[in-house]
DNA sequence: TCACATAGGAAGTGATCGTTTCCTTACTGG
DNA sequence: CCAGTAAGGAAACGATCACTTCCTATGTGA
């Protein structure tokens, strides 16, 4: 049995049970993810799970918190390279798209959705979600990627990109459209050029 | 007592159970929405829903139902008046960015959010939802409103622009942002203007 | 009018929910 | 090495879930 401080067993389990939460809501959805899967999943027992957190909804911000966090993280790995593409908006459009429709982000709007109607989940998680879009701006800016648009629309036509393919992905997961869901990405493509280049 | 026939007390037992499912999923939302809070709004028992549907699913398939029915209904309501506007293509987008935000449409992504990961309810939602789709542009095609726009982009368009109010939707429960919304929306509207001129 | 069929309600079913209690196991400070 | 503390597990808590049973009330066909 390898020797472990207390700090590193709480933190090994704690990280478990995010981790087991967060592939929980993606397959079973928020609604039906309960301690018991997420317990199980993660291998442990719904009493090591209270004495981590205090409620299921404490576990859920955590893993709200955690996906943003690798959400953002997987933005910035990517982001350089997007810079240099030749054709920059259709990349970054491309990309924007394919990380929008990823399981990780099936957990956001799982969330949101439930916060609607949830008062405390939706305080808590508010925070979360206003960092989560202020970042996903700022990174793009930084990156250099929003360079070919003008600067007072860039922040806009970031978050419409990102309301774009949310709403898509909604519909994707019950009515699959590949081939208008291609060409919308070209329509948008149009557009982001001509507004480009009109300003 | 008002003398009515069989077929009468069944329908209008329904309808209320249909009415009660939409109110409480669009206040409770669609996990919370137990058979017993709907038998409670409609004024009726547990058993006599259940002598009208099969399961709650069931109930939540007619809801769905009806709740496109209405949403399309509302939509050709006011088509007529939006096509004979001045500026269409500002007052559809105004008049889409409301519909897509009412309470009843949060219905439609609260059963979308969970027919992702519930297999039966996604199936029988598809057809439903499909033909959503297709009627919103065919309605939209057939008053007019998309005029300004060049053919083989129009049911395209009509679908980004329900995708990125509906992505909206998600935020603004949680975290609203009313001045960025106007402004996204002026800037759709000049992408979807450049569009129309393009071409 | 009356036997029959259908609709609605009351009270349960077992299963599962989030949470608690209590006991055992693992680490810590001295 | 050992008393004290913190972490993890087993089992049970009441509440609530979707659904069933069974009884009463109401409309139907003859």
């Amino acid at each position: 049995m390898t020797r472990r401080t207390q700090q590193e067993r709480r933190e090994a389990t704690v990280a478990k049970l995010v981790d087991a939460t967060i592939s929980a809501i993606v397959e079973l959805g928020y609604h039906r993810t309960s301690v018991q899967a997420i317990c199980g999943r993660a291998g442990l027992s719904v009493g090591a799970m209270f004495r981590q957190f205090d409620s299921r909804l404490d576990l859920v911000v955590a893993a709200v918190e955690e996906v943003v966090a690798r959400h953002l993280a997987h933005f910035r790995e990517h982001l350089a390279a997007l810079a240099a593409e030749e054709d920059v908006i259709t990349a970054s459009l491309r990309f924007l798209r394919q990380a929008t429709g990823s399981p990780l982000t099936h957990v956001l709007r799982e969330v949101l959705i439930a916060a609607r109607t949830e008062q405390e989940l939706r305080s808590r998680v508010r925070p979360t979600i206003h960092r989560y879009y202020s970042a996903i701006f700022a990174d793009a800016e930084h990156a250099g990627v929003l360079a070919p648009l003008p600067p007072e629309h860039r922040e806009n036509v970031v978050h419409m990109m990102v309301h774009l393919f949310s709403g898509e992905a909604l519909i994707t997961g019950v009515d699959p459209r590949p081939e208008q869901a291609e060409a919308q990405l070209q329509l948008a493509r149009r557009m982001l050029l001509t507004l480009a280049g009109t300003d």
